[in-house]
DNA sequence: CTCTATGCAAAAACTTTGCAGGGAT
DNA sequence: ATCCCTGCAAAGTTTTTGCATAGAG
């Protein structure tokens, strides 16, 4: 789907700005931090924070704090829980089959903090 | 298990402030911020964020960003995962037979994020 | 045309650091 | 006696806000 598409289906303001903060999470398929990106943002870091805001409330991305202590963003389009290696600080995606069973929660993102097979054997 | 006992398994010196902190833990028995406990400390907020980060180095704490973006705490030792309300705010203690399938993963903290029954029904 | 988005600069919120003195082992 | 811990104040880091202008619908 056309980042263009997603703003409009929430009834946003199409502007430069939205589209392109979008963009960088569709081409980068991972969760992003402001510093991961700030040296190629053409907007103003309030702007980039302010649209991140309108976008949570608005479900189309979803962020989290990673273990640099950094709030990282990530599209809510294809949601799957996340592994923080707290040893290398690495960010992966894992698959939906590990979800935990949770009747009765709608569950928005999950967390998980540990240390990954890697470095476990390292 | 008394605190002390925890402290001196660590070889970290007893003092104080660790003392306090942890039987605020203990006592508590839910994860818990700066703020909510800032009152009733008798130490500087330095000497609370320093102690704190040497738990989180011997393994004594974990820490997670709930979702009002602080930093809370809580004690390793009665490990499960928690379940934060994206709308009313409120972390709550889920038991463990709810944990993922992570095989090859050493697990330190799990953060779910969504809606609680509570508020799905309101 | 109207209302929202943006840039800039300044502030806020939370956490960390430097330094000199105090305390644990 | 030694080395770590502490308080205080100051700085750091990330995120938010105020205000005037620009831009979307």
């Amino acid at each position: 789907m056309k980042v263009e598409q997603i703003i409009k289906e929430k009834n946003l303001k199409l502007t430069p700005a939205r589209v392109e903060i979008l963009e960088i999470l569709v081409e980068q398929n991972r969760p992003i931090s402001y510093d991961d990106i700030k040296d190629r943002l053409l907007m103003d870091k309030a702007t980039f924070y302010r649209n991140i805001s309108r976008f949570e409330d608005s479900a189309i991305i979803r962020s989290f704090e990673s273990n640099d202590k950094k709030r990282y963003f990530s599209l809510e389009q294809n949601f799957h829980p996340h592994f923080i290696c707290t040893k290398c600080n690495t960010i992966s995606c894992l698959d939906e089959k590990s979800i935990i069973n949770m009747d009765g929660y709608k569950i928005e993102s999950i967390i998980i903090k540990g240390i990954c097979p890697k470095c476990l054997n390292s």
